[in-house]
DNA sequence: GTATATTAGTGAATAAATTCACAGATATAC
DNA sequence: GTATATCTGTGAATTTATTCACTAATATAC
């Protein structure tokens, strides 16, 4: 079966906010409260899970760990996911740094950059590479995702380079839109986008 | 009239795009151009126009400059927006110095940290202040939008700190979702939820 | 033990978003 | 000057997404 982009999306935030019940311990929440939480509906919700055949129980809702887990399996979240880092910029080494993205399921692998000279003097746990370099890492070190945060005009070459070398998604933060074939999943996230969806979503509101 | 998030959303990219173009001296342009480059079809575009009275020119397609004109006239895009960053970690500092933002119409007018320590040894043409300053400067500088960089656990005490301040939007870059009164615009945007939406819509794919 | 309140599950109804299909306009080719 | 290909504009059709409305189950209160 095949589930909408809506659907994923939630599923996703659903998933997170499991992660964070379950470190609080708790056991069960219901479909509003998750609502609540991922900013959906409850029948949205009831719906989603309706249609992935997770069940909850009458007047407790469902069951935390193994709904995660359910969601998990299912959408393969449960198991890390290999990722590397092309652009080691400001944004690029703020990500590279995060320590987060372990916990959360996604490991960094690497890091590239076309600048030697920032290769040499970056400080950095993360093994850090010319971007020469990154068709043989990524295949010997099976990555799988890569995240972009090389200026807008080598975003295309960039993502070219890495679906050569094998990675399977792309999450792209430069402004520019890249192409890339079907089988590939991306995504674009370009955070001036996001701040004129703001504004403009503001002054719509006004009127 | 109001319009949908996802019109809203196309317009934004559409906006973005337009301001390639006119820098390329691009004086026409199509639907479908526009659909491919932003990730949209011809149809919903021109769909989008005309509900909002964009009118284009038989065989030629739209004209860039009058419609990005017509887009930031209607959405507010043309004015700059001021705003402030919250939370000087690594992805606020990020944020802090790229001055790309400046380009796009928006600038960011100030910084806020709870470490004074921070705000002592940060590096940055911006101005830097405690936390506590935030009303007082937020006020004062016409402060409109709000960009949280803080840690999850503080973000929603932040975001409370913001709307009393003044501000009319919040982008939380957190991963905590963030509670806000409806006439506040505001959009969470958590990474992970964007890396776990590429895993998980690589693993649909598959099946 | 019974009543009550809460919560899931889901087909049906509704609403929203997208796509289609085609008429109308015009630049371009020849 | 005419034919042709291209591109917009928009109601209608279709598809997709959400919400409703109601049944069933059961935990909790008393
Ligand atoms: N810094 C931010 O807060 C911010 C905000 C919004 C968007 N962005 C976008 O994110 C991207 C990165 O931003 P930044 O501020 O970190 O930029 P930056 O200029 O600090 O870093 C870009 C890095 O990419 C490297 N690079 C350039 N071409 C390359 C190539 N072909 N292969 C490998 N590496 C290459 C450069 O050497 C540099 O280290 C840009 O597209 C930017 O528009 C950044
Ligand atoms: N670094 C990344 O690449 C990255 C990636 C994904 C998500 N995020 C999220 O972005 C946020 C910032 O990440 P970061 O890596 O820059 O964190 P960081 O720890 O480097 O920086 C957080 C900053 O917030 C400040 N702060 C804490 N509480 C505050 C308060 N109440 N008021 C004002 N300032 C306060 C801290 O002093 C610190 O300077 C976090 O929520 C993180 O989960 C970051």
């Amino acid at each position: 079966m095949d589930f909408s982009n809506n659907t994923i999306d939630r599923i996703c935030r659903i998933f997170g906010y499991l992660t964070v019940l379950e470190k609080k311990g708790i056991d069960f929440i219901s479909s509003k409260e998750l609502a609540e939480a991922i900013g959906a509906t409850e029948y949205t919700i009831r719906k989603d899970f309706s249609t992935l055949n997770f069940k909850g129980y009458t007047r407790r809702g469902y069951a935390v760990k193994s709904l995660k887990n359910k969601i998990g399996d299912k959408f393969l979240l449960n198991q890390k996911r290999r990722a590397c880092i092309v652009g080691l910029g400001r944004l690029g080494t703020a990500l590279l740094d995060y320590e987060k993205f372990q916990e959360d399921g996604f490991e960094i692998i690497a890091g590239f950059d076309i600048s030697i000279n920032k290769i040499e003097r970056i400080q950095t746990d993360i093994d850090v590479f010319a971007i020469s370099r990154l068709p043989d890492i990524v295949k010997s070190k099976n990555i799988e995702l890569g995240i972009i945060t090389v200026p807008g005009e080598a975003a295309q070459k960039v993502a070219d380079i890495l679906i050569k070398a094998g990675v399977k998604g792309i999450l792209n933060f430069s402004p520019a839109k890249i192409n890339v074939p079907q089988s590939i999943v991306h995504l674009d996230k370009d955070f001036t986008s996001a701040l004129r969806f703001i504004a403009a979503r503001f002054m719509v509101e006004r009127k």
